[in-house]
DNA sequence: GTCTATATCGCGATAGAC
DNA sequence: GTCTATCGCGATATAGAC
């Protein structure tokens, strides 16, 4: 048995979290979440860069996902057909089994700006890689970076969607209904509450 | 002549801005702005929350007036048509004499995280404001949120553009490039590069 | 305005693992 | 021995309390 237990960055995840809940992300300290996980603050900041970092600890390989789904769905598809393909076929069953984990932590995240601002950065990494994606299928620059964006703003739109429903939809089913609604809105004339549907041009 | 000169907060502003542009952004300390600018550290966060936030100086007013483009455009315009309108019309005035000072602040945000981090929760902020206008449009709650979604990013990626192109296009002629490629990249099967128009339903 | 908590990080020492 | 994880100490700066 070796003198420093293994999974250290686990076990301050999971004290942080604990922490997070109870106490509130500001009234949480670093040195708490140290000592909760049996080590020292100094420690802390050799696994997460800051306190925020933390929460989001386990979202590295998103980026990774959204560029093997890029580069190997069929080329023929349009942008919105790749992104309802990859959000139901590899985003919903990563996801729908961490429906609670990720309602717990959107609760937080929404109880500090701070959080909130680290979680828009890490959307935006994610946005890179989706554009490196699009790139990479033939697109011109700023095609792929307005399909970057795309993505992501439909991907946010759906997890929000997601989160907020009580209901035990997957993320699949309503990543694909908000993949309808952008098509629509960008689309119409106006909106179906109105009753037009004829394109402007 | 009173004891305190006036124009605190923008001799703070003008303060900071040469020494981030000298110094770096993380080189420089709030002691050394308010040094410069004549005042304590204490007053210095007494007009900016943080050191990130001066910065973003005199951008307060845009969410108001994303509102009032909104809930004064043409009630028949579509959401893009709204969006080309008030970019063109409203936005485009504002910002084509700005360039200079938004190169320089483009470039100082571009070196440190935490402004990116905080520009993008800016952005958020312009985003409730798009999405409220929208609601008040008559659009449905979800609708409202996607086309919110959407006239920030269009924005986000024109105000890129913008900026990063040497020419000295108007805001107006790229936002509206943008706006077209966004609905060229929804609607179309695929990207124009191979040479695909027809709409994929 | 002053004081202070606390985040953050650099550096060197140390303790086991291989 | 070398490598890696951890510790201990301390310095600095932000940010908020009083």
């Amino acid at each position: 048995m070796s003198r420093w237990p293994p999974d250290a960055d686990r076990r301050l995840h999971a004290a942080a979290l604990e922490l997070f809940l109870t106490q509130g992300f500001s009234e949480t300290t670093v040195p708490q979440i140290a000592d909760r996980a049996g080590m020292t603050t100094r420690s802390f900041f050799r696994y997460y860069a800051d306190k925020r970092e933390v929460l989001f600890a386990g979202e590295e390989e998103l980026p990774g996902v959204v560029r093997n789904v890029l580069a190997h769905a069929d080329a023929e598809l349009s942008v919105l057909e790749v992104i309802r393909y990859g959000f139901r076929e590899v985003l919903s069953p990563r996801f729908d089994r961490l429906r609670e984990i990720l309602v717990t932590r959107r609760k937080i995240v929404e109880s500090d700006e701070g959080l909130q601002e680290r979680e828009l950065r890490k959307l935006l990494i994610v946005r890179s890689a989706a554009t490196d994606g699009f790139r990479d299928r033939g697109m011109t620059e700023l095609d792929a970076e307005i399909a970057g964006r795309l993505a992501t703003t439909i991907y946010d739109t759906a997890i929000n969607a997601w989160l907020t429903s009580g209901a035990q939809r997957s993320f699949g089913d309503i990543s694909s209904e908000v993949v309808d609604r952008f098509d629509a809105v960008v689309s119409l004339q106006s909106s179906p509450i109105d009753g037009k549907t004829a394109r402007s041009r």
